[in-house]
DNA sequence: TTACAAATGCAACCAAGTTGCATTTAAAAA
DNA sequence: TTTTTAAATGCAACTTGGTTGCATTTGTAA
């Protein structure tokens, strides 16, 4: 029996080790650009129910395994780390391959904000094109 | 005869002055916010067709008269003014009244973005409480 | 005033995502 | 090891945002 100590991570958030969440979890760990459901159905071997991932998303998510990125594609994608980092970091969109990236740094306002508004979370997408497909 | 100067926009971009799109122009001028397709059929006064006000949006949209602003919500939301202008401006987004502004501003970098990615665009949600819901 | 391309309105469709419910299963308790 | 149970799964049916095909109408230029 192998360690297979990524496995863990479902334990430590309280989640059951089902088949479904084994091979989702390592889809995302193997993984580094963000996936969406159409992405996730197509890596996975076997057909998995819609119903099924998108409660299991949820839960993910949830429990701060992935994060949610809005690509303005219209369709949601994920990616591997904590929801809470998800103001954290930036995010690519290669306009022609779709393919969404994380990206590591900081994005800085210079914005005339209106005074009564306040600011709790700042979310950046970069446009461009990847250099890679 | 009233002079109604602004419907000159429509001549101006090559659109037919129909009674839809003299209405939707109208709206667009009168709020300084943005405006969902659910918005937009609630303050038309008769109702209006789906496919006809969604055609007309990607119309105006094409002509940079307004621009498509996505927030988190799912639904696209849509603004007076140029497409051209849209990565110009970051949007504000309300997190309890889900009321969009656009907001006058630069966003700048500071990230560590691959070598060989290429940025054409910045797209930026900021959001939090606008006070006055 | 005529003529034609473009705009409208309707229905049918599509894709993303959600919900209700009966069945199965991981894992804790006995 | 077996029993128990709450949670996870799978299926169908549904909702919402948006698109498409097509026949009819209309703005505008000739």
């Amino acid at each position: 029996m192998q360690t297979e100590s990524y496995l863990d991570i479902l334990e430590e958030k309280g989640l059951k080790k089902t088949p479904v969440r084994k091979e989702l979890l390592r889809l995302f760990l193997t993984n580094k650009h963000a996936l969406s459901f159409r992405d996730l159905q197509d890596l996975y071997g076997a057909s998995m129910d819609k119903s099924t991932l998108y409660r299991n998303l949820s839960s993910f998510e949830e429990a701060g395994i992935i994060h949610r990125i809005n690509d303005h594609s219209g369709t949601a994608k994920y990616a591997y780390g904590s929801t809470k980092k998800k103001g954290d970091h930036p995010h690519f969109v290669c306009e022609k391959c779709q393919t969404v990236y994380c990206l590591e740094g900081k994005v800085t306002l210079d914005v005339a904000i209106p005074n009564q508004f306040q600011v709790t979370q700042l979310e950046t997408v970069i446009r461009g094109n990847c250099g890679r497909c």
